[in-house]
This record gives C-alpha cells, sequence and structure tokens, in this order.
DNA sequence: GATGAATGAGGTTTCATTCAT
DNA sequence: CATGAATGAAACCTCATTCAT
C-alpha cells in the first residue's frame, strides 16, 4: 500500500508545484501588462507550458487572476495581524506594521502593481468582491489598537476605522511611489520611511 | 473677408463643441468600463456620431484617452494652484485646496474612477508620460507653501516635496474610499473631511 | 430632399442583399455541415465576406441558425395554407400539399437536411423552441380540413391534429429517402409520389 | 492448462464488461447532448474511468459513436426479424413489430434521440454508411411478407420496399412525437398506437 | 466632414488525442 | 491496463481602424 502511497503524494506535490509555477508565471504577467492586456498566450508562454494546460488549472483568466489577487490580501492580512499581535506601544505596533508591509511591497514589487491597476475592476459587480472586504480586514485589524489608545485618551477621538485607513492609505502610496518614480526601495528605506510615516501619522507634520 | 471669417470661426468653434462631445462621452464610457473594456462603438453611440467620426477627430482610441487623463490632471493643478494662490495661513490654504480637490471629485465621480483605474496603464512605457509629470506639478505647488513654512520653522524639517506628496495622497485615498464603499461625499462632507484630514496632516492622531 | 431619400433606399436595399447572401452562405454549409461541424470561416469564405463581417448582420451563430431554420418552416407554414386554401375535395387539396412541400424540398435540398439534422437540437432547452410550434401550425393547418371531413363523416373519427401529422410525416419520409438513398426527386416525381403517398393516406394498402 | 484458459477467459470476460460499462455511458452522453457536444470527459466520468482508458478500448470518439449506432440498429433489425418470424395474418405481425418497436422506444427513449440527431451525421461520408444499410435491412423484412400478400392480390400492387418504408417511418415518427411532444409513452400506449398505425396504413382514413 | 460597412488580427476557451508513469 | 496531465488545433467572437461613398 506504501507503493501507491506515495507515488500518489508525490504526484499531488508535483502537480500543487506546477500550479505555482502558472500562478507566479500569470503574477508578473498580470503586474506588468494588466488584468486585460496580460494574454493567456503570454502566461503559457512564461510558465513553459502549452495554452491549453492552463485549463487544466484553472477555470478561467478570470479565476486565475482572483486567486492571485485574493492571495496577496490575504497576505498582508497576516502580516497587519502579525505585526499587531507582537504587542509593546501602539506606535511600534504601527511602525512595525509599516515596516513589514514595505519589506513586502519591496520584495514582491508585481504584485503592488497588480493591486494598483486592478483593485477596481469588479467594482459595482455583483459582490463588490472579496478584494474590499479583505482591505477592510487590514484596516479592522489596525483600528482595534488604535480604539484601545482612544480610550486611555492617548490619541484624538475619531472613528478608528477612519484613522487606520489613512494610515494604511500612507503606507500604500508611499510604496507606490518608490515603486513607480523614485529610485526603489531598499532594505534600509523601509525601516526610514516606515518611521517617518509612523510618526507623521502620530505627530503630524506641525512643530509643537 | 469678413464674410468669410466669421463663417470660419463659427465653423472652428462647431468643430471645438463637436470635440467636447466625444471627450464628454469618452469620459463616461472610460470611468465606468476602463480603457480596455471601453469601445469606441459605445463612445460614439454616447456621443452621438458614427464611430468612423471619432478618427476625424482624434488619431486613435490611445490618443483619445490620454487627451482625457491629461486634461483632468491639468485641471487639478489649477485647482490646487488656485487654492494656494487666494494666501492666508499655510493650513487654510491646504485646507482650501483639500476642499476644492474633493468637491473635483464628487461632481466628476467619474474622473477618479479614470484615474484610479488606468494611471498605470502606460507605466515603463516609452515617456513615463505626462501622467507621472503632472502629479508631480500638483505636489510641487503644495510643496514650495510647505518649504516656506519650514524655513519658519513651522512645520518639521523634511523632504517638502514629500512632505506634499503625503497629503495629496490623503485627499486622494479619501475621496476613492468614499466614492467606493462609503455613502458618497455630499457638499457637506468635503468641508468636513477636508479639516479632519488637513488636521490630521499637521496635529497627527496623538494628543499632545 | 430626394438626393437623400434614394441613396439611403439603395444603401438599405444593398444592406438586404448582402445579409440574403450571407444567409444563402449559411444554409448551405449548415446543411452540408450542421450546426456544430459548421465554422464561421467556411461560411464567411463562401459568402466572400470576412469572418468578422457577418457579426455585423447576425449576433451569433446561433442567431443565423434560427433565422435559418424558422425561415424554413415558415415558408413551409405559407406552403400549407395555400395549398389548403385554393378548396376542392380534401384529397386534391392533401395532394396538392404534398406536390409543393415534395417540390419545395426538391428545390431546397440542403433545408430538408438542415431541417433533419437539427430540428431536435434545442430540444429540451428552454423554450422547446419557436421551431416545434411551427411544425404544430403546418398539422393544424390539414387538420382542421381534416375535421370538417370527419363531421361528414368521410373520414375515421379519429383526432384530426394526429392524422394532420401522420401525413405530414409521410410526405417528409419520403422526401429524405429520396434525397439520401434514391435517384434523388424529379419535377415529374414529385406529382407521383405525392399521388401516391395520399391514396396510400386515405386508402390504405389493403385492397378493398 | 486449465489454470490459465479460464483466467483468459475472466479477463476477456471482464474486459467485455468494461467494454459495456463505457458504452452504455456512451449512449447516455450522446442521447442528450448529440455527437458534437458529447464530450469524452463526461463520458469517462460516468462510465468511471479515465479519460484516457477509453482509447484502450476504442479508437476513437467516432468509433465510439458509431459502434453504439450500428448497435441499435442491429437490435432493431432483431426486433423486426423476430416479430415477422412468429406468423400470423400479416397485419398481425405488422402490428406486433409496430408493438415491440414503440416498447424498444419507449425503455430506450435515448437511442431514439440518438437515431434522429445523429443518423444523417455521416452522409455522404466515404461509404454513406452502415446505417442506412440497416435501415434497408429493416424495411425488407417487411418487404418480403408485404410481398407475399400482393401475389394473393390481398394488397395494392406497388414496390413492397416503398410500402414497408412508409410503414416504418410512420412508427418511428409516431414515437419521436410521442417522446418530444406528447405526454410520453406508456406500455399502454403502445398497443393502442400500434394498433392504430396498423389499421391506418392497411385501410387508409378513409371510410369505406 | 460624416458615415457605417468591412476588415482581420487577436483573444479566450474547448476538447480529442497522445504518452509517460 | 489504467491514468490524467499535456498538447495544440480550431472554434467563436470582439473591436480598433480603414475607406469608399
Amino acid at each position: 500500500m506504501r507503493q501507491t502511497q506515495i507515488p500518489l503524494q508525490r504526484k499531488k506535490r508535483e502537480r500543487q508545484a506546477k500550479r505555482a509555477e502558472i500562478l507566479s508565471a500569470a503574477r508578473k504577467v498580470f503586474a506588468t501588462k494588466g488584468y486585460e492586456r496580460a494574454t493567456l498566450d503570454e502566461i503559457a508562454e512564461l510558465a513553459e507550458f502549452a495554452k491549453g494546460t492552463l485549463y487544466n488549472y484553472f477555470d478561467s483568466k478570470e479565476t486565475l487572476f482572483r486567486e492571485i489577487v485574493e492571495s496577496i490580501l490575504d497576505e498582508m492580512i497576516h502580516i497587519a495581524e502579525q505585526a499587531l499581535a507582537e504587542g509593546g506601544p501602539v506606535r511600534d505596533q504601527f511602525c512595525r506594521y509599516a515596516v513589514r508591509t514595505l519589506e513586502y511591497y519591496r520584495t514582491n514589487e508585481d504584485l503592488l502593481h497588480i493591486l494598483v491597476r486592478e483593485i477596481h475592476r469588479t467594482h459595482m459587480k455583483e459582490d463588490l468582491s472579496a478584494i474590499i472586504k479583505r482591505v477592510h480586514a487590514i484596516a479592522s485589524v489596525l483600528a482595534s489598537a488604535l480604539r484601545r489608545e482612544m480610550n486611555k485618551r492617548l490619541i484624538i477621538k475619531d472613528d478608528p476605522a477612519e484613522l487606520a485607513h489613512v494610515f494604511v492609505g500612507m503606507i500604500h502610496n508611499r510604496a507606490m511611489r518608490r515603486s513607480f518614480t523614485l529610485p526603489g526601495l531598499t532594505a534600509v528605506d523601509c525601516e526610514a520611511e516606515a518611521t517617518f510615516l509612523t510618526r507623521l501619522f502620530f505627530d503630524g507634520a506641525a512643530r509643537s
């Protein structure tokens, strides 16, 4: 029996590996071309499979794309949860979140492009989509930390979710600018940028 | 001579009016469908011209799209310049800029969608595009005001352009969230949102 | 004004003529290949248009096919109505119907093939389709003549619609056999076949 | 030797059983989808084999289909031979044939659909096909009975094969109509329908 | 200038068949 | 024999662009 079980597992592993190959190729193509301009021809060529083979792993171009976007966002939710769970002063938690998110963007630059290009593709569609739900999930994680601070009167009294969205947006914008127009992030920059934005968020631009 | 000159001018005016019709129709379609999914058929129908006629006014779909995006951004540059030119304390200038930008987004909600959907479409293309240049122009206007404050030691010492980008980004993100997931902006909201964001930008989230 | 009206009419006529070209080509291809094996490439080539041009006249392959099938059946309904309307003894009416239907099949042999091949294609679909309704319409025309005879006790008392279907089926089968396996119908044959089948239908095979 | 012979026979039996499984699954799928829309994927799934396995039993989709159609027709030939062989008056023989054919259709409704959908698929192909030959075989069986009656002057003098085809067609059409648009055949109906059609065939619709 | 028919390249998707394991 | 992943040809359909009228 082991003779059959082990090959079965290997088969499964290999299948998963090929799936990952395709996802990786698709990621690159979607990132550089955007959803519409990306072609299955190009994805297949990059993944070194025949075009038809893609359909043994994914139902459609749409499915493939969705899986990529959602996995990116799930990863980012995970980063937020992790960063906040490690405790310490809220500023440190936020800064940690910022550092890791920028790191994630830096090491997966293509993902950023996918997000900014296509996050709105399904807007006004039937479900308003798993995408927006996930973005909110990230903000919620930060918001609950803010709420605690608010109760301790340590930060201004306002809707914590809104404040969280502002912070998330600041990180995101920053990463985008670095990616598009500035020299591009380095590992060192991430720390510096995160510190800068965290301070700005908590203390503001004006001198006290 | 006047008999021919004046008709010539009228002809020119009429031509411009038709051009504007087409641009307006194209705006709506690009906004709801995005660049790739928008079709010249739909634009032509909305503009009440035949499809072929569009080519008497624009070289290509791409050209048409570019002109729209650039005109939007030019308008936004103009808003920034105007808001800052009216003087007063820098906070008031920034708040004024924020109010008007949000107003502009509110009354031209489709434009916002065009920007967020497609601003990156031409990324890494030939010129890194007129788009990025224009976004920088907006930030520059705000940055020069910040630089003066910095010299007066009224705000923290940092790259004024970067600070300006942060502020611009905050406004933009806010408008986007309102448009996509919240109830949608009203005229009153614009004031409130602008005040909120301006204060946050200058004073930060932490209680002094 | 006449200068513009007349060209408009000519345009329309030409458009109709081209539509007919396409329909004619499609008919031939559908008849020899059947719906599924027929390709738009082949239809387009036969019609001497580019493939895309077909879509300026028909929404889809399905639409094109449906229009053909329905027009055939409408024509056949018309034949039945006409043949019966001309009066005379019922036998003569039926024989006239049989002659003309066989003639129609003979001069439009491809149509027959389309019908027998694909009349069931949409079976069990949403509407059970315009097709079946039309076949019933033909039988109804014959049935009402039979009902009158029945009342006069000239033919056996039975459901006239069922009898009509039997007769229609006999004609149809006959045309099919001639088309597939026998020498093929000639003008003369149509008369003979019609006479034979009509007599058989009314008098039966047994000697009195 | 017996030790090896018997397993060999079992092997053969098992192989035949699997072949039959596949044929049965294919029948169902071809019947509901038609040849072109039927997929080997679906057949394989229904037969509970892998798609590739089908090719160990059949050369191609076409081959598989042909075998099904031909086996159906062989069965129908057998029914005709059997019904006529049992003797009695010709009317009874015909009625018996009609009953059993309708019964066969009733209990194998899918087969009917295969026939009506696809009997013409191979028309004008290489051999004018085994299909037509088999249909003729059925008619021949009936025709020889008719010929004997003709010689006895009990039925009209005409080509007995043609008359036979008419009768076969009547049965077939009837079954089709019942299947597509009427309530559907029951065991009782088969008797009634057979009686009705047999009488109509021999006596005609007109009152004597 | 205005029209809209014609074009044809290019996109996504399906599926019979092959073949290494 | 059984498997099912891989293949690639071919199908339908879209749409930016051209051009004769």
